[in-house]
DNA sequence: GAAAGAATAT
DNA sequence: CATATTCTTT
């Protein structure tokens, strides 16, 4: 571990000058991105010097094209406003993995972590008389260059009270029993995010359902912060039946990815997490609510060197 | 074989 | 504790 990403946007802000327009659909309309507020994709991101400083090739194509490749997955988007929130990243060393926050992707780092150590031997399992086969996992750990990427190892995601409300949401729509992992993740069409971010949390949500029902209407146990503070829709319920459940529509998916600096400098965290004391549901990961006119990004993590930049890799297979 | 789900690991 | 990863089952 040590690595995370941390994928936030929204701004209670307004796009451009137009107002009142964000009655009903405000849910999805909060952010629509503006040609110009969506990550560059088109431009290189890492400043020349960087990238010869690290040896870094300028990613070779990624254009709209990509984009909308990545978003195709979505079932057509009913208004074509479709946009995909970004977030994975892709490193070219390992041995250098730093943070930078992006359009609302913030990649907390730590540098250096040569796979796993040797202790990966798990512990067996309740196996019946069988041996396994004897694998001789060799990896080339990386001889120095990232061919196609796509089987790095991506840093921690951390999900945000917008990620997982968007998560929510797409999960009441398809009905908690439809909902599985790749279709949620295909409906979220969030950039990088994997089938196994969505299995994770999915699996810790539905945990979090059931705990729910047993308490009947009741205070919010001090833990899941997260999911305690985002509504649970109705729609997510369970029933017998088969076959049954709401059709939801195609979710169009304005999710607009920001760009924010970080003005949190004085905060000085050696490790840990952040360290806030408790008491100022504000910030931290008390996700209270979206109204949160800006979310914590950069909660003083540690430093950031200026450095890669995690490119968006193209998620879809 | 892929993907979902449960169980562990970190 | 939150996520990731591995394992088992579908």
């Amino acid at each position: 571990m040590g690595e995370e990403v941390r994928m936030s946007e929204y701004d209670g802000v307004d796009d451009d000058g137009c107002a009142g327009d964000d009655d009903r659909v405000s849910e999805w309309e909060v952010g629509l991105p503006n040609a110009n507020d969506l990550t560059p994709l088109s431009q290189p991101l890492i400043p020349p010097e960087l990238a010869s400083a690290f040896s870094i090739l300028p990613e070779p194509r990624r254009c709209m094209i990509d984009v909308n490749r990545a978003s195709k997955n979505t079932l057509s988007s009913i208004r074509g406003e479709s946009q995909a929130l970004s977030l994975s990243s892709k490193f070219k060393f390992k041995s250098f993995r730093e943070a930078r926050a992006k359009d609302g992707v913030v990649v907390e780092g730590h540098e250096a972590d040569l796979a796993r150590d040797g202790s990966d031997r798990r512990k067996v399992r309740r196996i019946d008389g069988s041996s396994e086969e004897a694998d001789s996992a060799l990896r080339a750990e990386n001889g120095g260059d990232d061919p196609s990427a796509r089987t790095l190892k991506r840093p921690r995601l951390v999900w945000t009270s917008q990620l997982h409300k968007r998560f929510v949401d797409v999960v009441a729509h398809l009905g908690i029993k439809s909902a599985v992992p790749k279709t949620i993740m295909q409906l979220m069409n969030v950039e990088g995010l994997t089938r196994e971010n969505v299995a994770s949390h999915l699996q810790k949500y539905r945990l979090y359902l059931k705990r729910m029902q047993g308490l009947s209407s009741e205070g919010p146990s001090s833990s899941d912060h997260l999911f305690a503070s985002t509504p649970v829709p109705q729609s997510l319920h369970e029933s017998g039946g088969s076959g049954n459940g709401h059709v939801a529509m195609p979710i169009p998916m304005p999710y607009r990815p920001q760009m924010m600096h970080m003005p949190v400098v004085g905060m000085a965290h050696g490790h840990g997490h952040m360290g806030m004391p408790v008491g100022n549901p504000g910030s931290y990961q008390g996700f209270e609510s979206y109204n949160m006119v800006q979310q914590r990004d950069w909660s003083g993590n540690k430093f950031v060197s200026s450095a890669s930049y995690p490119h968006v890799t193209p998620n879809d297979k």
